[in-house]
DNA sequence: AAGAAAGTGAAAACGATTATCAGTATCGAC
DNA sequence: GTCGATACTGATAATCGTTTTCACTTTCTT
């Protein structure tokens, strides 16, 4: 649990920055996410404390958590940045439905490894990928013709 | 070359919308380019001609384009859409430069099919997908620890 | 305690895209 | 061809998520 905030704590002296009150209120916020969550999403829930906290700091506080390798920043389709946890968490993909917006997670071998194929077919030297798959979820199939899905769209 | 413009044309009526001449103009620049193109760059393209066309009529036409199957929009990590042709294409994913920011096509049937076998087996009924794989292209890793690329980033 | 340096948040700036709106072009009916 | 309903255009303003600016505050080392 506290061991990611210590974690970023020791990056932000290592970087020479400062630990401040927001920062880790931001932090302890962030760890205790479990989902893909926004920065207005985070931002919300940090709200009720002490400092009047402002989203630019919340935008501040995760591109440190980003530099520190403990968030991942997703750009699903949407327009707006979805973050997660990094830190010992191994690579994934996602499906997104495009009903309810629920994500799903999902990771494959072979895909990652038929990629490195392709990629050094075409002389290529692959640093990362993105694959995301669209479709309708379980749920969203099942209530199909049935008016407008039953979940909430936003995500955080 | 001259039937796209046509199948252009023939939507509109179809829909009910008008054929001007903004629309040939910007709908004739958009099928004489190969790449993927900005709706900025298209704009620059269809710049010199008769009428003082908008970058907002250009928005519009792509987005008829889309309307008429003729174009695809793709969203790369950086914030603007590229679109390029779709008629008579086949699905191709994408390879992007981190470097130099050029765009390789690739397709790969294998893939495809792991994607709808892992997409299955989660319940999920698939609808579209997006791989892009980024890395250093043949002529940037050839180029690597030389200074900085010499393509140029904007794409369109 | 004191000062250098970094951090904060309100507000403004940004960049891509979309909406508004008053004037203009298109096109089918005549 | 003319006419008129209807769609279209483009300048401008608005949006939306994110970043910058800047005057003031906090941290942290000595
Ligand atoms: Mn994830
Ligand atoms: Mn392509
Ligand atoms: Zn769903
Ligand atoms: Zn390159």
């Amino acid at each position: 649990m506290h061991d990611k905030l210590l974690q970023f704590q020791q990056y932000l002296h290592r970087a020479g920055l400062k630990a401040t009150r927001q920062r880790e209120l931001i932090a302890r916020a962030f760890f205790a996410t479990t989902t893909h969550v926004s920065a207005e999403g985070l931002y919300r829930r940090v709200g009720g404390r002490h400092p009047r906290i402002g989203l630019v700091t919340v935008y501040r506080t995760l591109k440190l958590l980003k530099d520190a390798g403990l968030a991942h920043e997703r750009q699903f389709g949407d327009g707006r940045a979805l973050f997660e946890h990094a830190s010992s968490e191994r690579h994934h993909d996602h499906i997104i439905c495009t009903e309810c917006g629920k994500i799903t997670e999902f990771a494959s071998v072979e895909i990652e490894a038929l990629q490195e194929q392709v990629v050094r077919r075409l002389g290529f030297h692959i640093q990362y990928h993105k694959l995301e798959l669209y479709g309708r979820c379980r749920d969203c199939s099942a209530a199909a013709g049935k008016g407008p899905g039953v979940h909430a769209i936003g995500v955080g």
